[in-house]
DNA sequence: GCGCTGATAAACAAGC
DNA sequence: TGCTTGTTTATCAGCG
């Protein structure tokens, strides 16, 4: 649903306002002193042109005036437009609302939590003054009589437009129009008008403000000690400006009020009731990162980028969070609100050309400020304040909290649902509400607790019908990594947090929380911090949590490389067989011309299941031409080496070969691909293939020399070489038209090296290669060669032979920061992120399956891979267990004992590996530089 | 079939 | 009294 915000040009009926009334509706932060009075009416509207007030401010006796009450509620004033202000009788002001209102706005827009002033102050209740109000207006339409009277002496207004409103009505001239006025006698000599005005608020806000500091997102909800129901989508001010109207107007109320007034308000007999309100089944809150203080109107930031410009009434071609209005002389992107998690502050970033004012100061197109909080910013001719909730709620904190929260949502997607929707809890402090006027609505001092409302399939995005993939444990180590503070996080703040990194908790039905309770409570890797009122504040065991992490790490370690291992040994043994033919007559492996079917078995047997019996003449054949050729052409790549010898260089080829084998098998395994990939990729697309190769030959090479040679071909030479070979097929020759410069000093091997032919780092000639060194490749040792935790699911990569500068490990899930918010990426990110790394960006991953590789790949050659594996057998249960849920970050712990058990074979086994396992890491960060640097030819093989 | 893990549900108690 | 919170137990399913 598309929203708009407006501001609407205001008028100046507030210029001789009277003082105010019990209840005024201001379009000022709550956190401008009540005495300070915001003008300007505004409106936000949306697409279907709906519209509601954008916000309204209680200051002692709220009271919201409704078209019935009108006489018995004359506090609450709304102004219709700007310079017509629609009063009623009285000369309050009123706000008038379109017919067509849709209350989905507010159920899409409310995350209100009384939480914090429910003892004194039930901002429920007032959420539902509010927004009974406007249904009221909605519903019943507010006569137009009603807003015929203007009185200029109303201290509030609030001016609703349509989207199609006039033009006077809109935002251009920011100048206050609107007051807020306290009972007690603010009046008019706080009515500012135009630009002072907001400037005045401005800086008494900035006096007010007692320090200034960078709050983050996370820290924001914790603040506000509110579930976390931050919006994912667009910012709609409206009902927020409305829910944190009514929850300021509460803190004010109590602050400033000792408390009595919230009471007042409530038990005020001529109050409409909120009752009449459809509530939502939860506790509003709002949840935003930050907000913006408008003359007239609020706006959330609830995500963490929000695009301020002009939006033309029918322009929604460009998104604009925060619609300044149509003014020429703003952008339609004129700036924008980011938060940096490099400097860990929001940021503003103007992008019009005509700049704008931050703290009085002009800043230019192009320049980046960073906000604080009541930073001023001016776009145009509209002023607005950044406004942290940290500030905000150190000012507000005044006022005690209430440990009791209930944490609340509102989805109410249009009025239909508010009805259903109405679950209302009163405070304990509260008054009861008085019985509303509304025959639709409920009047009952505490309606009965609804269940809470079933979203129909249509009413749940698409995004959030899929239960996410992730455990409750990992669910609730991302959710409290990223929302707790030090003190921790209640129960109510985990299940708004979950909502909000998991949207799909919004919609579905209750029980999920009862197993999230139950995983806090048995999963080791929470704890309780502290205590709050009658519940915890739940924490991680950061402690617990890393060991875990650590001992699944090394379980997965274990089972790739024992996958690994065991591969290796088979392809050992099946190269051993073929081999020996190929070595008698073959000493120098530029002459060989009889292909050494190394790999020959291990293609067959990768494919066996899908080659039929009548067809193992062919795919023999096939298998012959294809290691000939990767033979012949490793032999290229190779043949000229300077300084390597003939054992470094048997070495290379003979994990470059494996490489590029295991490569191409296993993508081709992960695409479902059939029959012999590498013939295909060799028929099809000789230049990949080489390319390939040549990846697989720099990694090995710099592996063996251990990162002395770091390339020691060309990928593009290699490429054309390639292309070369095709076009002179049959294959039966080695393609050595590659320029061969053995004499000329090697270059500096290095990621932009480009030579076109390719790279020799020595000087000395090449000498001969002798197939037989390819078994090296199959040495135990080999076995060692283990990847990576975070590339586990590859079982053999170019990534893993290549023993480069290491580039920072990636950080591992335990950062807790890695989600993307969307459920599965949290719970997979450590070993998925990491697949990625080692693979391609193109994201066929050979090895980016994860576990699943391993484990694929393993399976083949699982009957006798123990041997070298060095694996103590009592972890394969543990490995394959763990390699079952890799893919999720943290998981519940029932068992220690068996956690611990593994613990410790882990701990004898890993002696011998932890160093291979953590230069096995390096090579494995280290093939994306290489694949770079080879241009573009990386370690995944993209079969098509 | 067994063991482990995770999810789900229910019962229950304590606190507000 | 009703609700929330926290604990415990049981059951079931998936997987190896």
């Amino acid at each position: 649903m598309d929203r708009e915000m407006t501001i609407v040009e205001s008028g100046n009926h507030l210029g001789a306002s009277s003082p105010a009334t019990d209840m005024q509706i201001t379009m000022n932060s709550p956190l401008i002193n009540e005495h300070e009075i915001k003008g300007t009416t505004e409106s936000i509207t949306e697409s279907s042109g709906n519209e509601v007030p954008m916000e309204a401010k209680q200051a002692n006796s709220p009271h919201i005036e409704t078209g019935e009450g009108l006489s018995k509620s004359p506090d609450i004033s709304i102004e219709k437009e700007i310079g017509n202000p629609i009063t009623d009788e009285n000369g309050n002001l009123k706000l008038e609302l379109p017919d067509n209102l849709d209350n989905a706005d507010f159920s899409k827009l409310l995350e209100f939590d009384a939480k914090n002033d429910e003892a004194l102050f039930n901002s429920n209740d007032l959420l539902s003054q509010t927004m009974n109000t406007v249904n009221e207006i909605n519903i019943d339409g507010i006569p137009d009589d009603h807003n015929e009277e203007v009185t200029p002496k109303d201290s509030t207004s609030i001016e609703a437009v349509t989207s199609h409103g006039d033009e006077k009505e809109k935002t251009q001239d920011t100048s206050g129009a609107m007051k807020v006025e306290e009972m007690e006698g603010f009046e008019e000599s706080s009515i500012k008008t135009d630009q002072p005005t907001a400037d005045a608020i401005y800086a008494q806000k900035n006096e007010s403000s007692a320090e200034e500091n960078d709050g983050t997102p996370p820290t924001i909800i914790i603040e506000k000690d509110n579930p976390l129901h931050t919006r994912n989508n667009s910012i709609t001010p409206i009902m927020f400006q409305q829910h944190e109207l009514l929850a300021q107007a509460s803190q004010h109320s109590v602050t400033e009020n000792n408390s009595t007034d919230a009471e007042t308000f409530e038990r005020k007999p001529s109050e409409p009731s909120n009752e009449n309100l459809p509530l939502p089944n939860e506790q509003p809150t709002i949840f935003a990162y930050a907000r913006l203080d408008f003359q007239s109107f609020t706006f959330y930031v609830q995500t963490l980028h929000a695009i301020i410009g002009r939006r033309s009434e029918n322009d929604f071609s460009h998104k604009v969070d925060v619609n300044l209005g149509p003014s020429k002389s703003i952008s339609r992107r004129h700036a924008q609100i980011f938060y940096n998690f490099g400097t860990g502050r929001f940021e503003l970033s103007i992008i019009g050309k005509n700049g704008a004012f931050v703290d009085d100061i002009f800043v230019e197109k192009g320049n980046t400020v960073p906000l604080r909080n009541r930073t001023k910013i001016q776009i145009g001719q509209i002023p607005f304040q950044f406004i942290l909730p940290e500030q905000e709620r150190n000012e507000d904190s005044k006022s005690p909290e209430n440990p009791d929260i209930t944490e609340s949502e509102i989805k109410l997607k249009d009025p239909k649902k508010n009805e259903l929707k109405s679950k209302k809890k009163v405070s304990t402090g509260t008054k009861p509400k008085k019985p509303q006027a509304k025959p639709a609505v409920k009047k009952d001092k505490k309606p009965p607790k609804l269940p809470k409302k079933v979203y129909t399939l249509e009413e749940i995005p698409l995004e959030y019908r899929t239960k996410p993939t992730i455990s409750y444990s990992a669910m609730l180590t991302t959710c409290i990594r990223k929302y707790s503070t030090a003190k921790g996080m209640s129960l109510s703040e985990i299940y708004a947090g979950i909502r909000e990194l998991f949207p799909y908790y919004k919609y579905c039905a209750d029980g999920w929380q009862s197993s999230v309770r139950h995983n806090l409570s048995l999963n080791k890797s929470f704890r309780k911090v502290s205590k709050e009122g009658k519940g915890w504040l739940w924490g991680l065991d950061e402690e617990y949590i890393t060991e875990r992490e650590r001992q699944k790490k090394k379980q997965s370690e274990m089972a790739i490389a024992k996958a690994h291992a065991a591969q290796l040994k088979l392809e050992q043994q099946q190269h051993r067989q073929q081999q020996v033919p190929s070595q008698k007559g073959k000493k120098d492996i530029v002459s060989q011309k009889s292909p050494v079917p190394a790999r020959k078995q291990n293609i067959s047997q990768t494919l066996a299941a899908n080659r039929a019996a009548s067809n193992k003449k062919n795919t023999a054949s096939d298998n012959q031409r294809t290691m000939k050729y990767l033979q012949e052409q490793l032999v290229i790549l190779t043949r000229d080496r300077k300084g390597l010898s003939k054992q470094v260089i048997a070495a290379i080829l003979t994990q470059a070969l494996a490489m590029t084998i295991n490569q191409v098998t296993q993508a081709a395994k992960n695409k479902g691909i059939t029959g012999n990939p590498l013939t295909a990729l060799m028929d099809k697309n000789p230049q990949h293939l080489n390319l390939i190769l040549a990846a697989a030959v720099n990694a090995a090479t710099a592996k063996v020399t251990k990162g002395e040679v770091k390339q020691l071909v060309n990928p593009e030479t290699t490429a054309a070489l390639a292309a070369k070979a095709q076009n002179s097929k049959p294959i039966t020759q080695p393609i050595v038209q590659t320029p061969n410069v053995p004499e000329r000093p090697a270059p500096q091997p290095s990621a932009s090296a480009s030579s076109h032919s390719i790279n020799y780092m020595h000087d000395k000639p090449p000498g001969p290669f002798d197939p037989s060194s390819l078994s090296r490749f199959f040495q135990p040792r080999q076995n060692a060669r283990v990847a990576s935790p975070a590339t586990a699911p590859v079982p053999v990569t170019i990534a893993q032979s290549i023993d480069l500068p290491p580039k920072p490990t990636p950080t591992q899930n335990s950062g807790g920061e890695s989600e993307s918010g969307s459920s599965s990426s949290t719970a997979s990110s450590s070993e998925s992120e990491s697949d990625s790394d080692s693979c391609s960006d193109d994201g066929s991953g050979s090895g980016s399956d994860g576990s699943g590789d391993g484990s694929s790949t393993s399976s083949e050659s699982e009957s006798d891979s123990d041997s070298g594996s060095e694996i103590d057998e009592k972890e394969d249960k543990g490995q394959s267990e763990n390699a079952r849920h890799n893919d999720t970050e943290d998981d519940v712990v029932h068992n220690n004992d068996g956690s611990s058990n593994g613990h410790d074979t882990l701990e004898t086994d890993e002696e011998g590996h932890d160093s291979k396992r953590r230069k096995i890491d390096e090579e494995i960060d280290s093939v994306n530089i290489v694949s770079e640097e080879n241009g573009g030819t990386d370690s995944n093989i993209n079969i098509s």
